[in-house]
This record gives structure tokens, sequence and C-alpha cells, in this order.
RNA sequence: GGUGGGGUACCCAAGCGGCCAACGGGAGCAGACUGUAAAUCUGCCGGCUCACGCCUUCGAAGGUUCGAAUCCUUCCCCCACCA
């Protein structure tokens, strides 16, 4: 696949599962990768270098919440996204959809969009397909997605079909929006056709130069670089219901990607792999899968199985933060008892910068003394580890050892020795 | 020596005749977190018990009362002020 700046190339698989490389205008992911999330444009209390350094390639931001604080306007002046929170490679901007789920109880859902209360004052806002687009395109991510209707992940088939027809109807609307406000995008070949206008060449210049003339809604991206508008699966965890999505969503156009939505919300692991099964039937297999905040170790690996590429997820941050890490045989609670004396690494099998430095003891005082410094190693580990667990499973993808590995790995983690020293 | 205040579970601290194994907080212990309203939340937290329940507690010892952490007496400590 080549469109404009994206790209996306296979090297190798092993049934479903692929190993392969995303090439966004801001630099190549090798696939399957994790993405960290870094909702306010910062992934809590790491910086870019720590993240780079521990192997991630490209981050999550939020569109809702950097619409209430600091405002696209204040992002696009201060050119944009990646330059704003000091990242040079690629992002992905998240619409909101998936606050439309969390903040349930502060909004309301019409065919037109959603009205938030924004969780910070109180203050009202109207979403739409049409001004989701606007501040994803202002704050000049690679990739971008749609407004969807998230809901729980044990909703009625009814209700699931329901979000998940309003999902089609908004990516309808995201489209023609990413297009009218499309220039600048010149690199980027667009879903459905590309477009291309010198008009908007011209505009780019002149917006540019003077970036704080321009109302934000019309501030396209700070350069001329493309961004990529990725379609959202939804469906629940009905099947037909996800192949109907699915096909439709594929047959609207030619995407550079696909989100896979609406799971991990509620519903049982086995119901969100069979669903991964069904979507993996019916979505292109040449264009990059994004399933969307998972996830937790195992899961990363049944989705790579199943043919997903792209993973984001808040669980190595929050959890970190939560003093819960990430080993290779399981979970650890760092503030456990027993760990008062314990000399080892978090994991022994890990080469992070904190298991190359400090003791299960030291993290545990860290995090019983609420000092700071234990939620940033912990965040810093965990997200090394999904990173690395994913460049290990793209390696045996392309060793063609990826079966076994992932049995094998799965076993381990899930044998739970884990902190008995 | 005098006067006043106070001694409650690991710590702080409410309670001041029955609804008290005793509010609340901390500490401790365990658990949960999946497109971040989260450095958050939940449970346990005198002993025995799965539980019903039983047993031992509110400085100590006596006493009043159907019944006391709560009232009375004496004693032991601590704090403040006075001598």
């Amino acid at each position: 696949m080549h469109t404009g700046t994206f790209r996306f190339s296979i090297h190798a698989t092993a049934g479903a599962a692929r190993a392969g490389v995303f090439t966004t205008p801001h630099g190549a992911v090798e696939t399957p990768t994790f993405m960290p999330v870094g909702t306010l444009a910062t992934v809590k209390a790491l910086d870019p270098r720590d993240l780079r350094e521990a192997g991630a390639q490209m981050l999550l931001a939020n569109a809702y919440h950097l619409h209430l604080r600091p405002g696209e306007d204040i992002v696009a002046q201060m050119g944009g996204l990646h330059r704003f929170m000091g990242w040079d490679g690629p992002i992905l901007t998240d619409s909101g959809g998936f606050q439309v789920f969390s903040l349930a109880t502060l909004r309301t859902i019409t065919e037109e969009g959603v009205e938030f209360q924004s969780h910070v004052d109180g203050s009202r806002h109207i979403f739409t397909p049409e001004s989701v687009m606007a501040i994803e395109r202002a704050l000049g991510a690679d990739v971008i997605m749609q407004f969807d209707h998230v809901i729980p992940g044990k909703s009625d088939y009814a209700a699931a079909r329901d979000a998940s027809e309003r999902s089609v109807r908004w990516l309808e609307r995201c489209r023609a929006a990413f297009r009218d406000a499309g220039c600048g995008m010149r690199d980027a070949e667009l879903p459905g056709g590309g477009m291309r206008d010198a008009g908007c060449d011209r505009l780019v210049a002149s917006e540019l130069s003077t970036p704080r003339s321009f109302p934000a809604s019309r501030i396209p991206p700070p350069a001329s670089r493309g961004q990529a508008l990725f379609p959202i699966v939804q469906g629940g965890i009905h099947a037909e219901l996800r192949r109907d999505a699915a096909r439709t969503i594929r047959d609207m156009g030619d995407w550079v990607g696909y989100g896979i939505g609406g799971l991990s919300v509620g519903e049982a692991k086995p119901e969100m792999y069979a669903m991964l099964e069904v979507v993996d039937g019916v979505l292109p297999t040449d264009r990059p899968r994004y399933l969307m905040g998972v996830g937790f170790p195992e899961d990363l690996i049944e989705g790579v199985r199943r043919g997903v590429d792209l993973f984001d997820c808040v669980a190595p941050t929050r959890m970190g933060r939560n003093g819960t890490a990430f080993t290779s045989t399981g979970r650890l609670n760092v503030r456990r008892a027993e760990l008062k004396t314990d000399e080892r690494p978090l994991d022994d099998a890990c080469d992070c910068a904190t298991c190359a430095r400090f003791s299960r003891a030291y993290i545990r005082h860290l995090f019983t003394a609420d000092e700071m410094l234990g939620p940033r190693l912990l965040s810093l580990h965990n997200v090394h580890f999904l990173v690395t667990l994913m460049r290990t499973a793209r390696a045996a993808i392309a060793e063609g050892t990826f079966d076994a590995w992932s049995l094998g790995w799965l076993e381990r983690y899930h044998s739970r020795p884990v902190s008995t020293p």
C-alpha cells in the first residue's frame, strides 16, 4: 500500500499475525507495536526522551481533552502537537468518542453530535463529527480518529446496532469535513480520493506565516505533511454487527488504516477475541488495524494473533502510577509486604532503565513513602514492557516462530509465581 | 504541695449510662485498574469463626446500676499554671 506519505508494508506473516512497517509523515513504525497514551499531550510521568529510550515509536493524544485545555488553537499556535509536546515521531489523536462512553453522566447524545459538560469546569461543549475534525486537524497528529459512539461492552444488540450505525453515519460526516478542511493535505491521499488544490497550498503558506490570525477551526496542520483519517469499526460483541460495520466501512473507501473500537469496555475476553476474528476476516489485509484501548499483555498477544497491528492503552502508565508492574510471569503489586527486602529487579527478563538500576525493595519503598519517583519508574518499566513485548512478537513473526513463542509466553505469564523470592 | 486539664484499639482522635468492639483519619494488609474526570478506587483492619455467634477491651482496682468507655471512690501516670 502506498498512499501519499502513508505507507504500510508487510514483511512477514504467521497465520493472521503480521510484521510490517507503517510509515507516516513523522516516521516509520514497526508493527505490531504498542502506543503509549498521552491524553493531554503528555504520557503521564514520562517525557519524550524516556519514551524514545523505552522503544516507543508512536504516541496517542486526545482531542476532547486538548480541546478543553489548552485548546487546539493554542496547540496550533505553538506549532502543532509534535512541536508542542516535544515528540517528533508519529502521533495519533483519539476523537473524544471514548469520552462519550467514559463521561456518560456528563453528556447527551443526539444524531447531530454530543453535548458534553466539561469535567474540568462544567461548561457545555458541543462535539460533532465536523467540530471534532476541525479540532484534530488543528492539533496536527499524523493519524486522526473519526468521532464515534462507544457503548458499554455488555450492550444488547439493539443498542450496539444503534451506536454502530450512528458511528458509520458520523464517519461519513467526518470524511466530508476532513476533505473540506483538507487544505494542507497535499501529500496525503485521502480515503475515497485525495484532493489537490492550488488554493489550498496558498492558504497553507499564508496561515503558516501568520498562524494567529486564523480561527482555530480553519488552521490546518502546521506542515504541509498530511494526516490520515482512520474509521472505527464498532458493533459491540455481536458478530453480525461487527461484520456489517467492517464491510460497510471497508466499502466506503480506501482507508489508510482501520480502527477497531468498543472493545475492552466490560465484555469478556473471549467475546473480544471473537470480534477480532470477525473483523480480521473482513478488513483488507494490506492496511494497518488499530485495536483501540487494548491493553494488557495477554490481550496484545491475542490481538496480534488475530491480525492487529497497533495497540494503545493507559494500562502501563495508570497501573504504573498505581503500583502494579507487568512482568513476564504476571502482574506484580509492588506494594506487597513480601517485597520489603527483595533485591531482585521487577522482572529478571527486563532490560529497562528501571530494572537495570533498582530493586523491588526500593521501588516498594518509593510507593509506600508516596514518592513520585515510584510511579515514574514503574510507568517507565510498564511502557518498556509492552513495547518490547510487541517488538519480540514482531521478531517471532519474522522468524516464523510466532505460534510457539506466543503460546509459551502466555503460559509463562499466567503461571504466576511472581513475587516469592 | 495546690488548682485545672487529660489518660480510648498500632498512632492521632470522637464518644461521656443502653442503639459501642467503640465515629473519623493515619499507618498496616490485600485487591482492582484496558481509545486516562484516576499519583485513583475498593475491601480488611481486638481475638476465635466461613458465618450466626462467642470471648477480651476504653490507665489500674473497687463500687453504683437490670446495664458503664461513659456515674462514684481510691490509686498510678501525663500536661498547664500557681507555690
